[in-house]
Order: C-alpha cells, then sequence, then structure tokens
DNA sequence: TTGAAAGCGCTAACAT
DNA sequence: ATGTTAGCGCTTTCAA
C-alpha cells in the first residue's frame, strides 16, 4: 500500500498555525474553552484548522497525563457463548453511550489468565472492569484493589467486591417445577427420572443444584443422592457423562435438567448419529436461553437470564458504590418451549 | 472498599532503590539489558525490587513513546453471534500467543460507526486491525491508510486492502445442491418450491445468491424471478418476510435457502405460536452453522465457514502483505442435518 | 558497563 | 482572554 504516512497533526501543529498556545488549543479541542473564556474566534479558528489537518486527540498521551484512559474492560470467559457475548453487547451500548471505549477481552476461566488480564488492562489505565463469570472473582480483585480500579462481578459474585448475578435459586427453582409439571398426572415423573447435568464448584451451580434438590423433594417426594452430574463447563465431558449414563441404564433419563447451554451441547453431541427416537419422550430444563434450543423436537423449557437489567445494575454500582460488598439478585425468565424471543441485536436498525 | 491506592511504582522508584539509572532500569525490564552491557547482577537487583514493588510497566507511557500501544483490534459488525463471536474466540488465542492484547469491538454494520470505531482505535495506537464484516470496508481503509495502520477484511471483501473471505459461491451451490437433493426422485423439489430468504447487497449475499440461482437453474431447469427474499440482517424483517409470503401464498415453500442464522431466526419468530406440524415437510439450508439449529424438528443442512482458516490466512497477510489488494478464498464446508461439531472452546481445557 | 537528557502529545496549575 | 511551564512514565540516542 501507500507509503508516505503523513505524521498526525498535534496541537503543537494546529498551536503553530493558528497563532495561539498549545494549551488554547487544547482546551479548544477538549471543549472546555469556554470555562477558560476563550474567544469564539479563536475556538473557531482552531476548530477549523484541526478539521482541515484531521487532527484527532492522541488518546495515549491523554490517558499518560489524565492517568486514565478512557478504556473500559469487560472481562468475559468466552467469547463464544450466546449468554457472554449478549452481555458484550449490551455492554457496548451502554460504554459508547457514555463516550467511552468498550474494550472486551476473555479470560478462558483460568484463574491466572484473569489475573494476567486484569493486569494488563490496568496497565493501560482502563477506568471501570467488569467481572464475568470469573473464577476467581477474588483475584481478580486482589489486582484491581491496590491499583485503585473500580471493578465489579457480574454472574459469579465474588466476596470483596460487588456483585450482580441472577437469582439462580429461583430460576432454578421455576425449572425444576416447570419440568416436573410438564408430564401432568397421567405418567407423573418418579424422582429417579429426572437429573441434572452440567454445573461445577461455582456459586451458579451450587445455587443451582440446592434448588433442584429441594424442589425434587417438595414436589416428587423423594430425591436420589444420584442425582447429579458434573461436568463442568465443558461439551465434551458432558457428552462422555451421557454416554456413562447410557451405559449404565440403557436409557436416558426421561427428564433432563441441564446447568447451561454448553452442557445442552454436550447433549447434542450424544444425539448426532443415534436415532431421533431415542429422544422423542425426552423433557429438558436448560439453565440458559437459546432461540434455536427452543426448538428442538422435544419440550425444552429454558431459563433467560435477564442481561439489559444485569448490565444496567452493574452500572449503577460502579459509578456509586454501597460502603459494603454486596451480592444483588437479578430475576430470571422461564421461557416456554417454542419460543423465539428479541434480544439485543433487535435494538440495531438495519438496512435491507 | 479501601482508600489508600499506593501509587504504582514507576521505572523512578527503582531507578532509586537500585542506584542505578532509569534507563537502566528501563533496559533491564523490557528484556534489552543483555545487549546492553549491563551487568548480570545489576540487572537481578533490579528484577528483584521490581517484583518485590509489583512493579508493572505503565503501557500507556510505553505506547506513547514508541508510538504503538501492543493492542490488536477486531472490529465486528455485533458480538451477539456465534459466527462472530468464534471469531472473537479465535483471534484471541492468535494475539495472546504473539504477546499482544486483543481488544474486540463492534460497529453495528453502521459505516459511521465503523470509521469511528476505528478512528478511535487508532487514536489509541492499536497496532493492527482486523475488520469483519463492514458494510463499508473501503471506508474504514480510507481511515487507516493515512494513520498506517496495518489492516485487513475478514468475512466481507475490500478493493482496497487485502481480504480473507469463505468462499461463498462454492459454499452456496453446495447447499443448494443439497437441498434440491434432499428430496431425491419420488417427490422432486419444483423450481417454485425453493426460495432464498435473507440477504443484503453486500458481496457474500451477491455471490450465495448468485450461486442460487446458477444451481437452480442447472438442477432444475428453471429459476422464477420471485425465489429471492431479501430480508438484510435481521431476524424481525425476515419474520415479516415470511408471514406476507405466507399470506401470500397460504404457506410456506417446501425447501428454504436461509442467508444466515439471523435469517434463521426470523424463521425461528415465525414458528413460534404456530403448530409444529406446519413445518413438518419443510427442509432447510442455512448458510451458517448453529449446533442447536442442526437439531431442529426438520432437516437442516449448514453451511460452516472455515473461522479458524481465515483467521489464520488474516494474520499470515497482516504480517507479510502482497504488493496489491488480494482477496483470498477460503473453503467452507457442507454439515449434514444432526451435526454437532466442535468449536473454539473444545481446545480450552476445562476442569469439571 | 552505565548515565544524562530529550521528547512522545497532552493537560492543568499558575501566570498574566 | 490566553500563554508558560512542568510533568505523566517510558524509550532511546549519545556520551562517558
Amino acid at each position: 500500500m501507500d507509503q508516505r504516512v503523513k505524521k498526525k497533526a498535534t496541537i503543537y501543529d494546529l498551536s503553530v498555525l493558528s497563532g495561539s498556545s498549545p494549551s488554547t488549543v487544547s482546551a479548544v479541542l477538549n471543549g472546555t474553552w469556554r470555562k477558560r473564556r476563550i474567544k469564539e474566534s479563536t475556538a473557531e479558528t482552531i476548530l477549523g484548522l484541526a478539521e482541515r489537518h484531521q487532527y484527532t486527540t492522541n488518546l495515549q498521551a491523554r490517558g499518560l497525563r489524565r492517568s486514565r484512559s478512557g478504556l473500559v474492560g469487560l472481562m468475559l470467559p468466552v467469547h463464544d457463548n450466546r449468554y457472554f457475548s449478549s452481555m458484550a453487547q449490551t455492554f457496548e451500548g451502554h460504554v459508547r453511550s457514555r463516550g467511552q471505549c468498550p474494550v472486551v477481552v476473555s479470560a478462558s476461566r483460568d484463574p491466572e489468565e484473569e489475573r494476567r488480564t486484569a493486569e494488563t488492562l490496568i496497565s493501560y489505565s482502563i477506568d471501570q472492569l467488569f467481572i464475568v463469570g470469573a473464577t476467581d472473582p477474588d483475584g481478580v480483585h486482589e489486582v484491581c484493589e491496590p491499583a485503585g480500579l473500580k471493578h465489579i462481578n457480574i454472574d459469579l459474585p465474588g466476596a470483596k467486591a460487588h456483585s450482580v448475578i441472577s437469582d439462580n435459586y429461583e430460576g432454578a427453582r421455576m425449572l425444576t417445577e416447570a419440568i416436573i409439571r410438564h408430564f401432568g398426572n397421567d405418567a407423573p415423573l418418579r424422582p429417579d427420572e429426572l437429573f441434572l447435568f452440567g454445573g461445577r464448584n461455582d456459586h451458579a451451580s451450587r445455587e443451582r443444584i440446592a434448588a433442584f434438590h429441594a424442589t425434587k423433594k417438595a414436589l416428587l417426594g423423594a430425591d436420589p443422592e444420584d442425582g447429579v452430574q458434573s461436568s463442568g463447563y465443558s461439551p465434551d465431558i458432558t457428552l462422555r457423562a451421557f454416554e456413562t449414563f447410557y451405559q449404565r441404564h440403557g436409557k436416558l433419563p426421561r427428564a433432563l435438567f441441564i446447568n447451561s447451554s454448553i452442557n445442552m451441547e454436550g447433549l447434542l453431541r450424544f444425539m448426532a448419529g443415534r436415532p431421533a427416537e431415542m429422544f422423542s419422550e425426552l423433557v429438558v430444563g436448560c439453565y440458559d436461553y437459546d432461540p434455536f434450543g427452543s426448538f428442538l423436537p422435544f419440550p425444552v423449557i429454558m431459563v433467560r437470564q435477564n442481561v439489559e437489567a444485569m448490565i444496567t445494575k452493574a452500572f449503577e454500582l460502579i459509578d456509586e458504590p454501597p460502603m459494603v460488598p454486596q451480592t444483588f439478585l437479578i430475576a430470571p425468565e422461564l421461557i416456554q418451549p417454542r419460543s423465539a424471543l428479541k434480544g439485543p441485536l433487535d435494538t440495531l436498525k438495519d438496512i435491507a
């Protein structure tokens, strides 16, 4: 491509061209010139020159001087997931509307990586950090805190910073109940026919599992000990859990509580290559919402977490944090089978 | 939280503590000290002090001085989409392994926003920019070029910078053929029973539509003019297109070519609340891959674009760009119904 | 083997 | 109503 890269104009260039000082140019350019009582005509001249020379602020220089960057960070476990990517989408909208620049990165659910990532972002002097689904939120806190970086946990709570999470217990209770009720009275579900797959030793999973147990006991009067198959947040481990189950029992349960769309993909992998009829009696509850998942050939009841509300609350909290770390619960929503809901994309204009 | 934010240590602090000059400290800290012939012992002292005082480089200062930041940008149309978010996932891996910091932002398929976003990133002195699915790639080029920012188009090509895109014509040809062949010889598809929904006036859509027409003509011997319903990249516009079609014809086509998973969501919205039987005869080809979409109650043939190959090629090209702007085609893959493929997440370790 | 010093582009306190 | 100046923290010649 082209060789001659015209060096970018600086306030000094404009200062020379306009005959005013760098500080005047600076004030004009960043809008503080009214209160510096700079003549309208001076301002206009400078603005005109800036325009003509395509001046743009060097944000690294400004950031160095101000010791903040205008960047706002969002740290996700992974990008490739509808729940988290809709967080990113929603987050971006909020940050943009505040005139700042969103920066989205992922940290692979790895505590080390989470801390390293936070450190890197701090080195760029980001202004705020939103920590989503961190494996070790308090570890991240330990690096944010001494740097004076405002931060907040979302989706998985920490003990040392404010947290906004969805009401996992209530969501799982609704979901478990919905699964059980789905069977009605002709062929009511037996306690040993409902299993939970997925989950891990994190706050969300523990809450969901607790609600699952409690609701089973309340509605079915019993709850066999082996009703839960942890398989992390990995499709393949979940696949193996299903295979193991199938080998042992010769069939799948009639009803499944699946801990997330990622585990749900494990079920899909199990389905692949097996006859569709094998799943015709199945009823699934999935703690996550995916429009495609909602239309599978068997009933899939889903829980949708309220991403918009979580992000909104998180911004409120990060702006005026209460004195003592608190965790806020956001109510999720139960979604009946065959529902196609709107998402963050629907607010974007689109020209066909 | 805590009030006393210990100011971060700088090379000057270490310089005082170690009794050597800032430049020595700098050299030690960024690893160039061997070739500056600095005594091993000096280096060790400094490294030790850095450790003890939790020194971390101020990347804005370094960036200002070097006039580049170590940030590598990825500009997506939207986050909330499996295709694009898997790009982000793959991209991050590549950038991280090069010791740089990935920054993912979206620009809503809005040419203005695309340019503004590029400008902002340039103001932060990012080192490279990967432009995915831009509505106006050449507009973005016009802002990158004078700033001397290396950039490359992915998914949608531009005329002025190198581009890596998937082979949309061949993908759409395979997909159209697969849809038609799906019907076999007992109830062969008539040309007026196969419609394309979605798409827009961009390079990818044009190629796919061209292949769709050509393949219909080749295999079915005819191709009615009205076989294509453009509906952009919007679920709701696609929904309306289906409703209009349904009102006019009293039924859906037997076979659909759907231009992307976003348009596919329009079909889901149409399905919601309508009886499942209405879709029992349907055969769908979707130009995008989604594991859940693959298991819908009717056959869904999908095309998966090779994200890993595209990103890899893009990095190759941005590192050693050929003299003249070129477009590289990456072959996509035809996915049979009921397939659950692995994705970028599968390479992450996960502890259950 | 190391230090001094200039300067990246900007902001803000202090002059005038 | 505007100019001067001193940095922000780092890299990098050039000297020693």
